[in-house]
DNA sequence: CTCCATATGTTATTCTATAACAGTTATGCG
DNA sequence: CGCATAACTGTTATAGAATAACATATGGAG
């Protein structure tokens, strides 16, 4: 649990961007960026990793903002829908989009090390799975892609000497 | 939830033939192949679809095989780590694997209508994502790759005219 | 103002998963 | 054989993830 997206940057730069992002995106769209959901955003904006849904209900409880699950889920599932963050299946936790606005089929890189996710960007939808479902007549609306592996930090960890 | 495989083919073999081949794993490589994961594995078989642990613990409890979600927990763990079943993450759920023996990284098609899944193959470290790791430093060891749509069947009673 | 949609608050419950420890069986080795 | 050890099972307890259901508030639209 540290850093991410595997290279150093200033967060403070992407999390205010990506706040920014977010109310422009509200604001064209009439939809209700309410006080609960941005600040749920800025945890994980801030966080800078995949949080539990009862970690964040944690800080929600603390500051007042709301004390049951429903209130964080709720939340996660608005900025879920609205490419804002996305769910981690693999660790059951939700993470800050890192590009919103830009459509996108998000494909993920988790160091099982530190836990540090990366996003990436894949088209399952095309290659191999995209031949295999068009010959099953299955029809892909949307693909969970998580890759687990070891992140370069942890990597020279592991095996300084390589 | 229903058949599966999208194609409609005889349960009772593929049945058998993963159990034999399952024996025959278990027997080259000094498994030990126990009556709770015999069970398991059978159930996940006959089930022939992905099933939460806790519905196979329900059955195990009714045999007198186990009460306790540990018990079917340790089970799904063997079968998962010698290849004998998948974890579906998107369900979380389990399925049994169709094609075990062969090496391969599974990708499913997860049907949202009827939950059906289908294991299709996919080597998502090549192609975009492996790229997109390699570029980033990051060492792929294990992939999850589910395409969440609509299988054949329910595309049919969805839109019979079409 | 009233109605309606949207969002929040709260209770309760279900499902998923694992930690920790106790007992039991199987196996290998001296 | 007898013992040590590893592997497996049994059980208790708890943590974590998610949602159903219902109550309340709030903010427009007509």
């Amino acid at each position: 649990m540290d850093p991410l997206g595997f290279a150093p940057h200033d967060h403070r730069d992407c999390k205010r961007e990506a706040m920014a992002a977010a109310e422009a995106h509200c604001a064209r769209h009439r939809l209700n960026f309410t006080p609960v959901r941005r600040r749920v955003l800025e945890l994980l904006l801030g966080g800078h990793r995949a949080m539990g849904a009862y970690e964040i209900l944690d800080t929600l409880r603390d500051e007042g903002l709301g004390a049951q699950p429903p209130v964080a889920y709720r939340a996660l599932d608005f900025l879920v829908a609205n490419g804002f963050a996305h769910k981690i299946e693999r660790l059951n936790a939700f993470i800050a989009c890192t590009h919103p606005e830009t459509s996108h089929t998000p494909a993920f890189l988790i160091c099982r090390g530190c836990n540090a996710v990366a996003e990436a960007h894949a088209e399952p939808a095309r290659g191999m799975l995209g031949a295999a479902a068009e010959a099953a007549g299955f029809e892909i609306e949307q693909a969970v892609v998580e890759a687990i592996g070891r992140c370069p930090r942890c990597r020279a960890e592991a095996a300084p000497c390589r």
